[in-house]
DNA sequence: TCATCCCTGTAAACTCCCTC
DNA sequence: GAGGGAGTTTACAGGGATGA
C-alpha cells in the first residue's frame, strides 16, 4: 500500500542522490529504506528505480510517484498544520447564540477584534428570540451563549461580562419624566414597547409588574433597539432597556431614563459555555476579550 | 498471555566505479 | 586488472503492535 512514507522516501532519494543519504536525512537506516521501497515495488509489481552505475535512475513509475509526492506532500503538511491547530485550539468554529437583543451592538464591537486575533476560527452568530439558548448550548448547537439570564446547570459555566441597570425610557416631556423612579402602577396606562420575547422572559414583567399584579395598557414589540428608542422619542410609548444602551443609542433624543422602583433592577450579561470548553483557547479567548471590552 | 505480523537494524554479500 | 571505496541488496534477528 502506497503511503506518505514511501513518497517522502522517494523525494529524499531524488533530492540527496542516494538511498544512504536519504535514509540518513529521514533518520532510518539505509536498509530500512531499501526494504521499504522494495516492498512497494513487490506489492505493485513495478520497479521504482533501476541501478545506474553507482547511482539510481527513477523509472517512469518512480517519476510518476515523485510528481505525485510534489503535489501531495505539501498538502499533507498543510493538513497536518491544520490538525495541529485544531488540537491546540487555535482553529475551530465558535457558534455564538444571542439571548440578549440589546447586546448585538456590543457584540458587533467585539467581533472585529476577535476575528483579527483568531483568523482561523469560523465565527457564527445565531440570534432568535424563540431560541432556547441553554438547550442549544447543551445540545452542542452553539458553543457560547450571550444571555442576561444565567441558569444553574452543572454542565454549564456562566461568566458575567457586563453589569447594567434596566431602566424605563420615556419621552422627556412624559409626565413620568419628572419622577425620580417609577412604580409598577405608573405603567398601567402606558404602551410598553419591548423586544419580541415571551413575557416570562421579560424582567419588566417578572421582576416588576407581575409581583405588583400590574400590567401595561398595551404591549407592543419592536425588533431593533434603535427603533424602540425612536418610538419612545416619538411619544408612541415607553420602553425598557439597559442604561448603557440608552446612553449610547439615545444620545440626542428627547428621552429620560428612569429607575424601576426605588432600588432599581440590576442585571449582568453573562457568557455561558459548556464546562470543559473553557480549556479551548479560542473559546477562552472570546470570554477574555469580552471581559476586557466590557461595555 | 501468546502467536503472528510488520518494521527496522545489523552484518555480510554484491555491484560498480575510480585509481594505481 | 587488482584493490579499495561507495552504495545497494539480501538474510536474519529483535522488538513492538495487534488480535485471538
Amino acid at each position: 500500500m502506497l503511503d506518505r512514507q514511501h513518497l517522502a522516501a522517494l523525494v529524499a532519494v531524488s533530492r540527496y542522490g542516494s538511498v544512504t543519504a536519504a535514509a540518513e536525512k529521514l533518520n532510518v537506516t539505509q536498509s530500512a529504506l531499501s526494504h521499504m521501497v522494495k516492498k512497494l515495488e513487490d506489492h505493485h509489481g513495478v520497479p521504482i528505480w533501476t541501478k545506474n552505475g553507482r547511482g539510481l535512475r527513477f523509472t517512469q513509475a518512480g517519476e510518476y510517484l515523485l510528481a505525485l509526492a510534489d503535489r501531495l506532500l505539501p498538502q499533507l503538511e498543510h493538513a497536518e498544520r491544520i490538525l495541529a491547530d485544531f488540537a491546540e485550539g487555535r482553529r475551530g468554529a465558535l457558534r455564538v447564540g444571542m439571548e440578549c437583543h440589546p447586546c448585538q451592538k456590543w457584540l458587533a464591537r467585539l467581533t472585529p477584534h476577535y476575528l483579527a486575533e483568531w483568523p482561523d476560527v469560523d465565527f457564527d452568530v445565531r440570534t432568535s428570540f424563540r431560541f432556547d439558548g441553554v438547550a442549544a448550548l447543551l445540545g452542542h448547537e452553539i458553543d457560547l451563549l450571550i444571555t442576561p439570564d444565567p441558569v444553574k446547570v452543572p454542565e454549564l459555566a456562566f461568566t458575567p461580562v457586563i453589569d447594567y441597570e434596566l431602566v424605563l425610557v420615556v419621552h422627556a416631556s412624559h409626565p413620568l419624566a419628572a419622577q425620580p423612579y417609577v412604580r409598577p402602577h405608573d405603567l398601567v396606562d402606558e404602551t410598553l414597547i419591548t423586544v419580541p420575547v415571551s413575557i416570562e422572559r421579560l424582567d419588566i414583567y417578572t421582576r416588576f409588574l407581575v409581583p405588583a399584579h400590574c400590567q401595561p395598557k398595551r404591549h407592543r414589540t419592536a425588533e431593533a433597539t434603535d427603533l424602540m428608542l425612536q418610538l419612545v422619542a416619538a411619544g408612541r410609548g415607553v420602553s425598557v432597556l439597559p442604561d448603557w444602551l440608552v446612553q449610547e443609542e439615545g444620545a440626542g433624543m428627547p428621552l429620560r431614563a428612569l429607575r424601576l422602583g426605588k432600588r432599581g433592577i440590576r442585571k449582568s450579561i453573562h457568557l455561558g459555555i459548556r464546562r470543559g470548553d473553557e480549556q479551548t483557547p479560542y473559546v477562552a479567548g472570546f470570554v477574555e476579550m469580552a471581559r476586557q471590552l466590557g461595555r
